[in-house]
DNA sequence: TTAATTCCAACTAAATTAGTTGGAATTAAA
DNA sequence: TTTAATTCCAACTAATTTAGTTGGAATTAA
């Protein structure tokens, strides 16, 4: 039950990016080398957060990436629904779904954790976590 | 983000102990095949119970499990901590912790997932899913 | 034209999860 | 007192997923 670095990178960019890329653009290098993260692994989880729509890029020399939206609109949960696939503790899409399968009399179970994860992750906006940023590490903007 | 079997089949498995073993207890290998899970698989599972204090056990013909506690007093969130290790979604006990580590700004997405987790598996008891399983499969007692 | 960049697909390595094997110890019942 | 059914234990292997790498094409500012 633990969150991959899929979610952990892919949240810590979402983060840089909006602490970094007020102005202007900043790149995949910079995200990579501010928070540690491979690049070229980071390149991946960056393309995820653009085919969802919440970064945009410029190609080309002195080009990056930005937020697609402002960061009080981006919700915790989008980003790491997004990352994850899902926060659901279960893949159960099984068609032949009957009633003994691993899933089904501990649905209920299954179905109130996700609820509850995504209520809790929608409830903080990227935008908290980035003033968080700022001021823990002591940026001047 | 997902409960791996260890969880699935481990809560399964207290479920049938919760609707067969009352009278009798019952034996791993019923267990294993009324689940359909493989007995020397769920045996390592049953063991952490075991040592959880949540199932016992007699040795020998005839012996098999029961619950060490009524089923209205087992926490589907305390089985699912002992069966997957906590319900944190990550990891981070690094005493060289500083405030850029993939946990720290993020920390408080994953204090509160934690938090809502444990809290939204705390509020289901085993006595709720066994008495859905009785009434799903139609069980005569 | 060059250097810096995003974009793309396929590959490899490492770690974790899932499951197996073989056998010792215990106990009820024939 | 033997046998069969069972729990208990430790180590091994297989399968899957996660993490990360590689190589290069396309784009663009300077």
């Amino acid at each position: 039950m633990k969150i991959s670095t899929k979610g952990r990178y892919g949240l810590k960019a979402m983060i840089d990016i909006a602490v970094y890329a007020t102005e202007n653009q900043t790149s995949l290098k910079n995200i990579a080398l501010r928070q540690d993260i491979s690049e070229a692994y980071l390149e991946q989880l960056i393309a995820s957060l653009k085919k969802a729509g919440l970064v945009k890029s410029t190609r080309g020399a002195k080009g990056g990436y930005v937020l697609a939206l402002p960061p009080e609109e981006i919700k915790i949960g989008t980003v790491l629904r997004v990352l994850e696939g899902s926060l659901s503790p279960v893949d159960c899409q099984k068609n032949g779904c009957h009633e003994n399968c691993d899933c089904c009399v501990s649905k209920t179970v299954w179905s109130r954790l996700e609820e509850s994860l995504n209520d809790a992750a929608d409830a903080i906006t990227l935008q908290e976590l980035a003033q968080d940023y700022i001021k823990v590490n002591n940026i001047q903007r």
